[in-house]
DNA sequence: GGATATGTAACCTACCCGGTTACACGCCGC
DNA sequence: GCGGCGTGTAACCGGGTAGGTTACATATCC
């Protein structure tokens, strides 16, 4: 194998599942659910079409309100922003890769 | 039990970590550790110290250099702040607290 | 006295979270 | 037709913060 496994396509992006996965079959509407987080309607929206990240503050509140946990609302963000971090830096010059890797796969020592 | 487990003290900055298990311990100064990773001597000082966060973009770059996984960085950053956000939110009046929880504890159907 | 490594302050640019207000559209029931 | 509801979205704004540049101070070691 060649390097770590990275994935090919985008991850999902955290509001898409927010809508699909809860507010869709348990007959939430945006409004209220805004209401029940204290966020704003105009917010819930920008967070389910993915112009609103999820935060440490946005997770904890899905998650109070919906009894699941923020780490699950906070990890589907991490992934995506990993994701395009990835991508963004893929051939950024300015990084010494591996300069100081733990292993001694950086030459012989001669 | 009740409720969830949570952490009753603030988990290390992951710039502790940095510092104290891998520069510290390879003999890596902040200066070269800088380069290696593209950013400014200043801004590994901040991270060091807990002055700036790690961001997709910083875990990246640490990965790239130290031979670790982005991941890795990243989960500490987001369990500081996970730590903080909850810390902030605990008694906060604006959430409607497991208002739309899964589970049928919401009270009897009548 | 030099060179090196670090902390830190002032200042700047760019980004973005989250809010307010307002308008437009589609759907439904009357 | 018309009003209410749910939604999308545009314009605008305040505040926070990432990350940079420059400069100065300190400590250590040669």
């Amino acid at each position: 194998m060649e390097g770590p496994y990275i994935r090919r396509r985008r991850p999902r992006e955290p509001g898409y599942l927010l809508a699909e996965y809860y507010l869709k079959p348990k007959g939430i509407t945006q409004t209220d659910f805004a209401a029940a987080t204290g966020l704003t309607r105009k917010h819930i929206s920008s967070v389910i079409h993915g112009r609103a990240s999820i935060t440490p503050d946005t997770a904890v509140r899905f998650a109070e309100v919906l009894g699941t946990s923020p780490e699950y609302w906070l990890n589907l963000q991490t992934a995506v922003a990993l994701w395009d971090a990835r991508q963004a830096l893929k051939d950024d010059p300015s990084i010494q890769r591996r300069r100081f890797a733990g292993n001694g796969d950086d030459g012989p020592a001669a």
